[in-house]
DNA sequence: TACCTGCCACGAACGATGTTCCCGTGGTCA
DNA sequence: TGACCACGGGAACATCGTTCGTGGCAGGTA
């Protein structure tokens, strides 16, 4: 009203002690919280009471906003995949360009330790994920894969991308990610594998040296690499 | 003692009751039970008190035997490994065997359902791992892929049988492995690619018979083959 | 202005899990 | 016979996902 002013309500009026400094739950600010927990803890430390902790609430008031954990899941794995770009077809280099896409959406998921677990088994339904098979089935297409193979070949892709990362954060969940914890364990390997009987495993020993090469990204691309050579054959 | 007979003890000598009928625990013993629930009932039932409840014992019982659920799933995941048989190299046939060991290999952990989720991310150290691996490794060896590429694929063979075989198991669990509980949900899925907008979607609304054609199988083989086809492009 | 309704928030509680603690029992050995 | 050791297993702890029940608040209506 005019010469009124809006004026604090005065101190000793006491507010509950949650709803101090923060939002309205919601079903989006319960899907942000829990990918700062995922992205700082990981997936194994994600939990209904571990993102009510956040939200400076108990774990029931999430169930307003979201059916059960499964399905918080779900919401989550669709803001990942919303997270990865394909680009256009360029026809004469298709191979290369779902290569890079590959490695590139491989990245997305790294980047959310352990959430590639719950996109396993899910059929693309989600607004992302069918943009995302949208754009790399054109790209296919447009370099001359037949409908079926093309069909295929991204649900196998897929499958792929999505068990490298959670492989790799298994690895980061068993202590395995900086570069001096990998190559310590992979020390113990090398010399495991050197120490076995050569009688007994004749070829293993004779190639620890490249069953032991590289690191986790070499063996990615190496792997979409063999998918995208593979296809390549059922093109005329 | 001559003259002699064993009898049974008297019926008022109370036994405990589940000393009745039961062998004293080992790890084997522990192993085999969890074999069986996880068998009978899946991953997600096997639980250290539903492991004990067959063995007639308290969940604690286990511990002695088993350091935490943890080892009891990689003891598990070796006597699974244990099953798989590959064959002596053909050389001139290295590909075909590479594709029927594979898939071989892929039953024998669909047998399990979700086992193949607990051996992701395990460097291959077990006895029956490493029989396995040097078994594969020598078939690519006698075919004459490089020992760089032969060390790597060994590497993403397993990677995509296991992601495959676990995602086989969480279509189970989500009640999609009769054929008829798949078809229908294929049928909601197909239903809903073709109700998708064209404009929006042209690449999907127009494939839609090819990217829903076939069944798991199919699907786990032709992955299968395009690694194997990828790899031949490294043989020269 | 008072009352009613609906919805959200959230504590308490339930049922389940993995694991540890602690005690009892039986076997072995000196 | 007593001491020691190992196994068995109940009880309990800490944690989890989820449901139940209650309170508070906002909005609508008479």
């Amino acid at each position: 009203m005019t010469g009124t002013t809006e004026i604090p309500p005065p101190p000793w009026r006491r507010m509950k002690k949650s709803a101090r400094q923060r939002r309205p739950l919601s079903q989006d600010l319960i899907v942000d919280t829990a990918m700062r927990v995922l992205d700082a803890e990981g997936l194994d430390a994600l939990s209904m009471r571990r993102v009510a902790l956040d939200l400076r609430t108990g774990p029931a008031s999430l169930y307003a906003h979201v059916a059960n954990k499964d399905e918080l899941l779900e919401l989550m794995v669709d803001r990942v995949v919303g997270e990865i770009e394909v680009p256009s077809p360029e026809p004469g280099r298709w191979k290369e360009q779902i290569v890079e896409s590959a490695l590139a959406a491989h990245h997305v998921w790294t980047r959310h330790p352990g959430i590639a677990r719950a996109a396993l088994a899910n059929i693309p339904v989600g607004p992302n994920s069918l943009a995302y098979g949208e754009a790399t089935l054109a790209i296919l297409r447009a370099g001359g894969v037949p409908d079926q193979q093309a069909g295929w070949f991204l649900d196998r892709l897929s499958l792929y991308i999505l068990a490298d990362a959670f492989e790799e954060s298994l690895h980061r969940e068993r202590g395995r990610d900086t570069e001096e914890d990998a190559r310590a364990y992979f020390e113990q390997i090398r010399a495991y594998y050197e120490s076995l009987p050569a009688d007994r495993f004749p070829v293993i020993t004779s190639m620890v040296g490249p069953l032991l090469a590289g690191g986790g990204d070499e063996r990615m691309r190496f792997g979409v690499e063999l998918l995208v050579r593979g296809l390549a054959t059922y093109v005329e």
